[in-house]
DNA sequence: ACACATTTCGTGTGCGCACACAAAAAAATA
DNA sequence: TATTTTTTTGTGTGCGCACACGAAATGTGT
């Protein structure tokens, strides 16, 4: 393999001169340039990516900005994990990654985390943007200091966001709705349970709504979808109650969604004998959620490759800071199937 | 991220010292080596893979050897792309990657195009063993010359594989029969279509309908299951009339599994009539599978991250060379359940 | 002709590490 | 204690590139 030297003395030129003309710097004649460039080619010369990433030796910081996850909500801790291995992998292009995670209850940490993160000053971030008004608020902080970002899981229109990584979650409302549907009969009755905190808060879970209601519309199903919302501070006896009344009093239904990560809370809610009657389909691969399925209390969950949101939106970013790789606008994520038998095989970090 | 410097500054002893703790070349004192171990395991750091790969002047070579991909089977095309987009990756450890392919139908292709890749001396191999024999030849070669080797998505046993990347054909066979069963009535018969080839030379193939038969047996259902083998060099003509004359004396079949990526073939020869009427799943998203996917004609595909067993199989190795890091005997990458609506999000290389 | 601005080019330094070699310290011997 | 041997530690150089800085060449105006 040629080296920069070596294309210098055959040119007569200096090492300078050729770095000059690889990367169009600029400020060299048109003689030489042209000299340089033939024998380049000649050679079919490019730079040692080794040793080029090493002298570029980059002091970029990437912050990002995602929820917690708690007990009763494990969801985000796949995407923290792949953002500490993608961490892992820019540090050779000597990009740091700071990450904090907030309250997804309070819009109030949310922003407090934010300003903490900024303080260190970083050259990018990766938001997971939970509360539309305060993300407006940050946004402008950050376009005033032009710092891009990317938008992590929630997809939220009419911001100059570098990239959104995430799922269709439409389409994967859209998918439930195939998959439970030939489980039950033209008469069988749906019930969507969601938290009420949602509704407002969550996108994505609106999203799924509307997909999961499109298939029967586009399929011209006249399946009776209903819908139950319970409070998110509920006791778990109140929630007991309010499901399982509600499903004595519509005996028809037949198939459970959950548009959110929490389904396993509504199965530990829902009395034995509704569930064996029942099928469910609901979102994520949780710990918890991965035992209702193998429990089959769960006939199938929809996951959205938490780990590789994390990961790649490090990885986007990075690219973009180190080799001004501008993404994809939108980066969907695949729209994983699981079910008792390849859930074990679905996301593995080696 | 620390370096050597750093520790050394810390640890109140030379570079070199560290050097010669981290490497364990020895002619260091019990005692600060005790101390600079200490502070590196503090501080958690391991040299950076650039610096150490540019000074080492790496000239790792890995070889790749793997089936074309034809017209009639373009399966080996997406292994083939993340091989080469992982070689693009490992370039910055001064990794090499030289692919080579086999004609997969041709054990002497596969032993040609091995010592073919073996002159230039490469440090490691990825294989797509094909054939057992040759197989065998191959790795008492590789073994002489101390030369690791990788399985790629063929899983064959008795060997010293440093790895094996690929899926779990028994349990995607299995879940191919959990999908299907579901829009058959009990009296329902399965049709197994395969080609005579692949019965001997191809573990997943075999593997994959042990899996479909064990989900009827286990579950206790009695499905009644036939086989039928038609030979790769039939003409289209051929294998049209053997098709649609076995569907016809066998009215109660009412599914069709495909244990390949072959199932586009296999629709091209069923005639309309028993089409609308079947159910039918085969394996990979290959672009004339996910063709018969959108027409409705196919309702699952299982699919197994082609172009991620490429990718990974390289990187496992890289870091194997590079980072002295030793890999599961097994990856087994997501059995991926495709229909319609997911199959576009399926697999982007961005 | 001169002084000066502008373009074009060469040189030097550092990125973090590996490794050869020199130096110092410790141990062994006389 | 002086001298040699062995063990332990420090220093210097180069891997190939990027980039800042300064030197040389060329151009401009008076």
């Amino acid at each position: 393999m040629k080296t920069i030297k070596e294309i210098a003395q055959e040119a007569h030129v200096s090492e300078g001169t050729v770095d000059r003309v690889l990367h169009n710097r600029g400020g060299v004649s048109k003689k030489t340039e042209e000299k340089v460039k033939a024998i380049i080619k000649a050679y079919n010369f490019s730079v040692n990516p080794v040793a080029s990433a090493l002298a570029l030796k980059n002091k970029f910081t990437i912050a990002a900005l995602i929820p917690v996850n708690n007990k009763s909500d494990l969801f985000w801790k796949s995407p923290h994990l792949g953002i500490t291995k993608a961490a892992e992998d820019v540090k050779t292009f000597g990009t740091q990654v700071h990450t904090q995670t907030y309250n997804q209850q309070k819009p109030e940490s949310y922003l407090e985390t934010f300003h903490k993160l900024l303080k260190e000053q970083p050259s990018a971030f990766i938001i997971a943007p939970s509360f539309y008004n305060e993300t407006k608020e940050i946004v402008t902080i950050l376009e005033a200091q032009n710092i891009p970002y990317i938008f992590l899981n929630i997809e939220i229109e009419g911001f100059n966001n570098l990239s959104f990584v995430g799922q269709d979650s439409f389409t994967a409302g859209y998918i439930a709705a195939k998959l439970i549907q030939p489980k039950t009969l033209e008469t069988s009755q749906f019930l969507i349970i969601q938290s009420r905190k949602n509704i407002t808060s969550n996108n994505a879970v609106f999203k799924r709504i509307e997909g999961f209601k499109n298939y029967f519309l586009k399929n011209k199903m006249s399946h009776n979808i209903l819908t139950l919302e319970i409070e998110s501070q509920d006791s778990k006896a109140t929630r007991q109650t309010k499901i399982n009344s509600f499903l004595n009093e519509h005996p028809n239904i037949k198939g459970v969604f959950v548009p959110s990560s929490r389904i396993h809370m509504i199965v530990d809610c829902i009395s034995d004998q509704y569930l064996n009657a029942l099928e469910l389909i609901g979102f994520d691969n949780t710990p918890q959620n991965i035992e209702c399925l193998m429990h089959d209390s769960v006939s199938f969950l929809i996951s959205q490759k938490p780990f590789d949101q994390g990961y790649n939106a490090i990885k986007l970013m990075n690219d973009y800071l180190v080799k001004n790789v501008i993404p994809n606008h939108k980066i969907y994520l695949p729209i994983d199937i699981l079910i008792k038998e390849n859930v074990i095989y679905n996301e593995n970090s080696y």
